[in-house]
DNA sequence: ACTAGGTCCTGGTTGC
DNA sequence: TGCAACCAGGACCTAG
């Protein structure tokens, strides 16, 4: 569920959490939620280790430990990383609990994970992220920085015949865009998600960079998005939902124009769209 | 090389 | 009310 801003707010929540937190135990409840190195190597090698700063490449996020390994985390759909007290681990559902991480502060570190996508990664000192999540490597440009803009845009999306939607959702070009914010970003920019994305204008193009920097600045802003059983690392819910434009709409009036949002399936993933204010 | 489609799972919602 | 079908914010793998 999670994008890039639901992503960044939850970076945002831990880093303070964790920073100089050491870990005590580890405590694997789903060994398939662990994709690197084994179950009992991941635990016995992230014992002992303490958190340092974290970072976030489009959806994944990578603690960096005292010692120059790293964690790294994928939350896929329902995957969450709360830091709870030893008594309100009821902020998690006990069941959906796939990896307990104890700290030297009495608290933990819990991996929710009800649909269990979510994936972790230990990656030893010294040895390069992308050997250990070979994603990373073909992961294209952080949209909130200067990387991506007019020209870039243009050169990977000239010649695709994919649907421009599509091609927002492929993380090989824009890192960290998902369907909420793949939705919205086109509706601000008033381009159909249909449309072929080598197709777009330069006006289009442009438009298209400056909403979707516009789009996930403001739900970073409103701590991301409320939609389904998101929250931050404190459980807290987020409140982009009520500032959507046509995700979720489906039949409501246009907020630009009044006509009516529809929502037709692009590539497996339900998409919405203001047939009239996008062309 | 690109792209569409199926698939991995569980649980909440919708509609008959 | 009960139950089945559908839906879900991601991304990998395969086949065409």
């Amino acid at each position: 569920m999670p994008e890039l801003p639901e992503v960044e707010t939850v970076r945002r929540g831990l880093e303070p959490r964790l920073r100089k937190r050491c870990v005590t135990k580890v405590e694997v409840l789903r060994p398939a939620s662990i994709d690197y190195p084994s179950p009992a190597q991941f635990a016995r090698n992230l014992r002992g280790r303490s958190f340092n700063t974290i970072d976030r490449r489009g959806k994944y996020l990578l603690f960096n430990l005292d010692n120059g390994a790293k964690l790294g985390a994928h939350l896929r759909m329902s995957g969450r990383l709360l830091v709870v007290s030893s008594d309100q681990q009821n902020v998690a559902r006990e069941e959906h609990v796939r990896v307990k991480m104890h700290l030297d502060d009495g608290k933990l570190l819990l991996f929710e994970d009800m649909r269990v996508f979510g994936r972790l990664w230990l990656i030893p000192a010294n040895t390069p992220v992308e050997d250990v999540v070979p994603a990373l490597q073909e992961l294209g440009v952080e949209p909130l920085s200067d990387e991506l803009n007019v020209a870039y845009l243009k050169g990977a999306l000239a010649r695709k015949s994919q649907a421009i939607k599509s091609a927002l959702l492929d993380q090989t070009i824009i890192a960290g865009i998902g369907n909420i914010y793949a939705d919205e970003s086109l509706h601000l920019a008033g381009i159909s998600p249909l449309r072929g994305a080598g197709n777009l204008t330069g006006r289009q193009l442009e438009a298209l960079v400056v909403r979707i920097k516009e789009v996930l600045e403001r739900a970073i802003e409103k701590r991301g998005s409320s939609l389904r059983n998101y929250t931050d690392s404190d459980g807290v819910n987020g409140n982009y939902q009520s500032a959507a434009y046509v995700y979720g709409r489906t039949g409501q009036e246009c907020r630009q124009c009044g006509s009516t949002i529809v929502r037709v399936k692009l590539g497996g993933r339900s998409t919405h769209y203001c047939p009239r204010c996008q062309k």
